[in-house]
DNA sequence: GTCAAATACTTTATTAGTGAAGTAAATAAT
DNA sequence: ATTATTTACTTCACTAATAAAGTATTTGAC
């Protein structure tokens, strides 16, 4: 049986639409945030001179992406730009006092949805479903860029 | 190990976001629409009837979002509205040649995706994968609607 | 048969993403 | 040192989804 005739594409993309549609539900209920809103939070708490170019590369997103998405976080007060100190192209982002205040009220919408997962799943297939999700993005990254024919032959 | 700890939301919608992109791609290239349109161009040829209700409950997706993608999907010459024999509120849908062929175009870009999947994932778990997504949407399905508190204790 | 409620769809506003084309600063080539 | 290229970000046009509010038809209550 293979990952065509049990659809895996589908059910993958239904279970992270379903979870997602949780998850902003409940962020915004508790937070003010969406799901989305909140990876950039906490991905500017936690990286070292935070650039839109890291977050795009971390997101697997474009730049334009974080453009917009940085400049919705700017007008909500979560996040502010600082000039770079040495590349006058790039902004430093940093989180606003509202912006942590922003992923601390967050964190309950998580655990929830983690308790979800932790159900879902059942205790001892987390790691393996975790590293198979790992495997997929990892074997889509390894793909020749252009169409796979490459060096063939 | 919980879902936190291996942070399975993140891998989840990373890996969804991943896959559909490629698909996408592939599927803009081969057949000029995307996953999205392909998903419902596949719905209209298999579902007897089919409203805009139907796909949306299906697809998991509200009725705003079926009233723009037929709009799109009809724009594109790839599907035709008739109006229900019974009910005046709703219509019925109906594949143009067009959007046959471009399902009959799409097919080795699924192909593709999936041959992608059964590498990551390894033959045998493929079926305990599939298992596991589904069980993460049928636990969202399960739990109460308002925020989980309503039958404890 | 009339009125209220539910249902199928639409409209509008917003979030979130892609891709292509562009600007300006930084880096590399010569 | 000047020129060319890459890089960080922006802008624009588009797809795709949500949510809230609205229209019109159907169904149910009485």
């Amino acid at each position: 049986m293979s990952a065509a005739e049990h659809r895996v594409y589908f059910l993958l993309q239904i279970a992270a639409h379903r979870l997602r549609n949780e998850a902003d539900r409940a962020l915004l209920d508790t937070a003010g945030v969406t799901t989305a809103q909140a990876a950039v939070l906490q991905l500017v708490a936690s990286i070292a001179e935070p650039t839109q170019r890291k977050l795009a590369d971390t997101l697997q997103q474009n730049e334009s992406a974080m453009t917009a998405m940085v400049g919705r976080l700017t007008t909500a007060g979560l996040i502010v730009r600082a000039p770079h100190p040495t590349d006058g192209r790039a902004w430093i982002l940093e989180l606003t006092p509202r912006g942590e205040a922003a992923i601390e009220a967050g964190r309950p919408a998580f655990d929830a949805i983690n308790t979800a997962l932790d159900t879902a799943i059942g205790g001892p297939k987390t790691a393996g479903f975790a590293r198979t999700l790992r495997a997929i993005t990892d074997t889509l990254d390894a793909r020749q860029p252009d169409d796979g024919e490459t060096n063939q032959g």
